[in-house]
RNA sequence: GGGGUCGUAGUUCAGUUUGGUUAGAACGCCGGCCUGUCACGCCGGAGGUCGCGAGUUCGAGUCUCGUCGGCCCCGCCA
């Protein structure tokens, strides 16, 4: 093995090309593959930036060939040598540097691998079990490294534009204190507090509520979140938010200022130029079209309402689902008449999946006439009609539910989303960003049997329907925002209460007494007392704006050392159990088996 | 808490439907040959608790039950 000493790295490995040619560099990195022709051997060198071939050649120098056929795969290298044209006609176009080559003069073996447990050469998919225990490894991947560049160049552009527009980058608390209402929150023991415990921050959202109130004026931070809940390809339980929040501003200026900062980013990041203003639409016309607060807009299929024209019919699924308050709503799936009984019933299953309890069908046949089980129970005036409103023509499928309206909304909004990938009908090159304004403050949740926040009990409701707080809470619409990027929630925020006795009343519709918000939020009451200003803002979830912008499955892949569905870490086998000894500095007493 | 799916060589998989001789392939690895390859090529070789545990059977990678783990989803995630 061989020292650095005396050595210095000229250049990374996507960087030479024809103009260097005849230059004396010296490279260092990784060796990604040899190709041992007995006489020359070529090894490709690849580092963070990218891949060079290197060339022993015994005719040029004997003695570092010789010492070059002991390299394997992932040793550590440094070469020193010259800058050569690849002879005519041998130029790599699947590399940056597929012109040139280096011909080694001095070889220095800095380290030895064993053999790596997977291949780093991206040409087969490996378990991601193993490349999370191996993650120092995974991330030798070109496309692994790739995203981690992005996202550190994605970070850096968040920070010059918010900067530059007059926000403060502030740190606040990971060891804080836990608040009811949202998700379950990570939980750690006070060893000084017996009996005590810090919450991790869901989010920074008080916190930066108190910036407000201290007259910072506007405040950012790419900061940690904490969730305890169950883990999907998009979520994590330890996550990161760019996080913000401006004084003396309305949901206008929030919105263009996020609009800003997205045009900047994908401007720096991907080189795409964005067009503002973004689309914008209400909640209730969001889920009126789409079933869902976040749209696909990049496709059609929008649910059609049927209700009305179905109210007095024969098919007693329908009359029922309407008599009890239900809804019944279509998707016409243009020229889908062609689909088999099979796919038909698995689309049921589908649906059957988020509640739907069937999925009535009608095929429309090239004379026009309906194909299905349920043609029969209506009218030739409820048939026009239908067939009117869903602009049916020969060829159409119609699919339907009838349901509570959360379910039909739910259920077609995902069969929606899956045609559109059955009739690939899903543009990956296009970037639908989308406004969704005018949410509801306030939802009835069954289970709990009150009113909870839709966004959070911070939230401030619009001035116009604040009568309603008391006496009809599901009126009462909020000044809150989500952006919506290709059906995915990016981002989200509201204008915020900036007034004690309003943030009594909403706490009171969502049945917290006095005694609970003084006990649980007496240091935002409070700091609302003195002087609060107006402010509003928004948070964005960088990991899933990196998922979709680097064009990946999972936020697993935008994220250095992530965790399993389990939320364990296979690399350093987090979590792990702890010694009695500290249990009981932490004053716990474990009812567990060892 | 629930549903689905997967687990066989270092890796990616076939074999499981219908139980039956010595569990195969490709890549990788090791050795040899090879001076223009670039997923180099040619020859040879090593490498397996079939996730784990019970059960059924003359016999289990294959059937049954349980269990552990990965992934996807529902619930959950203000």
């Amino acid at each position: 093995m061989d020292s650095l000493a005396g050595l210095k790295r000229t250049h990374h490995c996507n960087e030479l090309g024809a103009g260097d040619i005849g230059k004396e560099v010296v490279l260092m990195g990784w060796v990604l593959r040899r190709r041992d022709h007995g006489g020359v051997i070529f090894i490709d060198l690849r580092d963070r930036e990218g891949i060079t071939q290197v060339v022993f050649n015994p005719a040029v120098n004997a003695e570092v060939h010789a010492k070059a056929h002991a390299l394997r795969s992932e040793w550590v290298l440094a070469v020193r040598g010259r800058v050569e044209a690849r002879p005519e006609g041998m130029a790599n176009p699947k590399i940056a540097t597929g012109e040139i080559e280096v011909l080694v003069s001095e070889l220095r073996i800095l380290n030895t691998s064993k053999t790596p447990p997977f291949p780093l050469d991206e040409e087969v998919e490996v378990s991601e079990n193993l490349r999370l225990k191996y993650r120092y490894l995974d991330l030798r991947r070109p496309s692994m490294a790739a995203n981690l560049i992005m996202r550190h160049r994605a970070c850096q552009a968040i920070r010059a534009y918010l900067s530059g527009n007059g926000f403060l980058e502030i740190e606040t608390p990971v060891l804080t204190r836990s608040t009811p209402e949202g998700a379950r929150d990570y939980l750690v023991p006070s060893r000084v507090n017996a009996g005590r415990f810090y919450a991790l921050p869901q989010s920074p959202q008080l916190f930066k509520q108190l910036l407000m109130v201290a007259g910072m004026d506007r405040y950012y931070q790419i900061v940690k979140c904490f969730r305890d809940e169950d883990l999907r390809a998009d979520r994590q339980p330890e996550f990161t938010q760019i996080d913000m929040e401006l004084s003396f501003v309305d949901e206008e200026e929030v919105m263009a200022i996020n609009e800003g900062l997205i045009v900047h980013l994908f401007k720096e990041v991907l080189g795409v130029e964005l067009s503002t203003p973004f689309p914008r639409m209400t909640y209730a016309e969001a889920v009126a079209r789409y079933g869902t607060d976040r749209p696909d807009t990049r496709f059609g299929l929008e649910l059609i309402d049927l209700s009305d024209i179905v109210r007095q019919c024969n098919f007693k699924v329908f009359r029922a689902a309407v008599d009890g308050g239900g809804v019944v709503k279509c998707i016409n799936a243009k020229g889908c008449a062609d689909f088999s009984r099979k796919d038909l019933d698995d689309l049921t299953a589908f649906v059957g999946q988020f509640g739907a309890r069937g999925m009535a069908w009608v095929k429309i046949k090239d004379d026009g006439s309906w194909q299905s089980p349920i043609a029969k129970f209506f009218s030739d005036e409820e048939l026009v009609g239908m067939g009117r409103k869903a602009g049916v023509e020969p060829g159409d499928l119609l699919l339907f539910g009838a349901d509570r309206p959360e379910i039909v909304h739910q259920s077609l909004a995902e069969l929606r989303l899956e045609l559109a990938r059955r009739l690939d009908l899903l543009d990956p090159a296009r970037l639908d960003f989308l406004w969704v304004t005018d949410f509801p403050l306030l939802e009835y949740d069954a289970e709990e049997k009150r009113w909870v926040a839709v966004h959070h009990p911070f939230t401030a409701p619009r001035e116009e329907d604040l009568e309603f707080l008391e006496s009809d809470p599901g009126r009462v619409r909020s000044r809150a925002y989500d952006l919506v990027l290709n059906g995915n929630e990016i981002g989200g925020g509201s204008i915020r209460i900036h007034r004690t006795d309003l943030q009594k009343r909403v706490f009171a519709a969502l049945g917290i007494s006095d005694e609970e918000a003084a006990e649980k939020f007496a240091f935002l009451l409070q700091a609302l007392e003195y002087g609060a200003p107006p402010h509003g803002g928004l948070a964005f979830g960088l990991d899933r704006l990196l998922m979709l912008m680097a064009g990946c499955e999972s936020i697993r892949d935008v994220i250095a050392f992530p965790k399993t569905q389990k939320a364990t870490c296979p690399l350093t086998e987090a979590p792990s159990s702890v010694s009695r000894r500290q249990l009981t500095e932490l004053h716990l007493r474990p009812d567990w088996k060892e």
